[in-house]
DNA sequence: CTGAAAGCGCTTACAG
DNA sequence: CTGAAAGCGCTTACAG
């Protein structure tokens, strides 16, 4: 492979004459001079080196992605990952860097650290990390642009981008509580997750605030996956005094709980209301389509990559949190609960 | 930022022996000497950087994945890209190599080549470039450790991987055959793409096979994209003499085509059975639960991460073509025809 | 087991 | 408008 020495000794000019030409600048170089480098560097089929640009230029022009998902199975697949890194891609790619996506997975500072900071990113996005994992506080006590999805990074120094999860929830109880309902339960995500936590607390506020109880056996931990949601709706309708409405965490748990209810001969929405989380493209392919909370998951990957692009950029990113409007999306799965006399 | 000179001097040797111990050999280091470089590492906070370390190993441990797609606003989330990157990631992760998305597209060798051969991947893995695009071949012809995914890449001297399309569509057909019917459409994905190419070459081969007619009219090109599926969908069922039996290109356009048909009044699978390609998560929410082709997605991208991998390792790849078996999902959307004059 | 030094392929002051 | 040279931070022969 030619270097840019072999270029300059083609065209029989300095190695600085040629790195400007390949820059465009910053020092003009004679159109003459240009043209006959042009001509040396193809000639050579010459292409510069990113690896040595980069060590002098300390910038890769690549964002660095880092999933907190634990499953690494899922990590793109799921339609969370999925529409964020959707949203990096086209934003990155507006700005002109590529985005690296880091394989690793975090494990501790002392052992994950060293591969994120190694200078072949330029700023990293740290994507819903769990609560309970230390990966933002170790990266935020480094010289790196960071920025967070769904994680509370303002304490830390952050800023991060987030749909107001508190308020989806709230609007889908509160839809709930406007239908009629008040047996009302929730089946939440991930307990380290910061969109599960926040998602609790509005449902509950929301309950609360109309005066509305919530027993204990209607809130029920869970996963964001379909898979342990089965059983927990299961359990759920199973109960003596099942509820007449339920949160889902996500519409991958709405779906499975649709799922149960279709088992266990229970209409939706006749008799159950369900509502669920995110607004995926499955919501409204199910049977009846799914009323669910849109988040819109590509704009939080374009604002954190924008956000990232200013600091790695040097303009001043003040480490507060960005919350993006959830919207309550009604569709067939949520009926009053009148209905349910009517019939 | 420390560097490895600063681990040098604090613990005392040279920065070869820091090197060594970074790298764990190929050197021995006296255990005494690899603590005090050790604990000046960490009382230094030092990283070693990949530029310089990529610099001269020629070596980054990252794979790159340019995507042929058009559309920039689905790359990631469109199932087939979402399911393939999955694979690349799993098996980039079991390997030890980040992955590296170019955001930038394939427009020309001479404008798109300098940015891949930079050295900032140790190899490419194209997937699916359109078969009008140049990608393959430009790439092809640079000392760069190249795999393709569903495209005929084997001219080129590149390895490839994919679904066999041409068995699925085969699949797909024989199943609407050894229903009945005669009447078979097919909805085609996009014409540049091998993968459609492909299904239209199975679809007439088992047609022809069987001495079933197609008439012009029941192939009709379009896009995989259910954008425009719908349109060419409506046309097709509005037909004088409209086809018993669709295949669509891929699951996406298969919806598409049921919920025209179901806008139609024509009763799925009573009037029209469906066949999709792809097997995408909604196939089997859809009502009824869509019959189609599965392709192995994850496995495909694992499949040509394994490849990619192979060769950046300096081990033998033969530049053949890697065919994935695809398999008939028989689900709700078909019927035999005889159950239309029953009804 | 260890050091001194060359070199990877660029960018960018410094000097004209 | 252009050149000669230092330096980015590593790895790895070469020499002991």
């Amino acid at each position: 492979m030619a270097t840019i020495r072999d270029v300059a000794k083609e065209s029989k000019v300095s190695v600085a004459t040629v790195s400007y030409v390949i820059n465009n600048g910053p020092r003009p170089v004679r159109p003459e001079t240009r043209q006959r480098v042009l001509a040396a560097m193809s000639r050579l089929d010459y292409h510069p080196n990113a690896m040595a640009r980069g060590l002098v230029r300390r910038r890769m022009d690549t964002l660095g992605v880092l999933f907190g998902m634990v499953e690494s199975s899922v990590v793109v697949t799921n339609p969370f990952a999925a529409g964020v890194l959707q949203g990096i891609f086209t934003a990155a790619a507006a700005d002109g860097y590529n985005v690296t996506l880091f394989t690793k997975g975090w494990s501790d500072a002392r052992l994950s650290a060293p591969a994120l900071r190694d200078r072949r990113t330029d700023g990293i996005i740290a994507v819903a990390p769990a609560t309970d994992s230390d990966a933002v506080a170790a990266l935020a006590g480094m010289d790196l642009p960071l920025v967070a999805i769904s994680f509370p990074a303002e304490p830390l120094g952050v800023p991060s981008v987030d749909v107001d999860n508190y308020r989806g929830a709230r609007l889908a109880a509160e839809h709930f509580l406007s239908l009629g309902h008040t047996r009302i339960a929730h089946l939440t995500g991930n307990h380290n997750l910061a969109s599960a936590q926040q998602r609790v607390e509005g449902f509950r506020a929301a309950l609360a605030a109309a005066g509305v109880a919530c027993p204990p056996e209607y809130l029920v931990p869970g996963l964001y996956s379909a898979r342990d949601a089965h059983e927990n709706a299961r359990r759920l309708l199973s109960l003596s005094r099942p509820p007449s409405a339920i949160f889902a965490g996500n519409d991958s748990i709405a779906v499975a709980v649709m799922e149960v209810a279709h088992d266990l001969g229970i209409a939706v929405p006749r008799q159950l209301s369900v509502v669920g989380f995110d607004d995926i493209p499955a919501a409204r392919q199910v049977t009846p389509p799914l009323t669910t909370i849109r988040q819109p998951l590509t704009q939080i990957g374009e604002t954190a990559t924008r956000l990232l692009v200013a600091r790695v950029e040097g303009r001043p990113v003040p480490p507060t949190t960005h919350l993006l409007e959830p919207e309550l999306i009604v569709r067939g799965s949520t009926a009053a609960t009148a209905a349910r006399q009517t019939f």
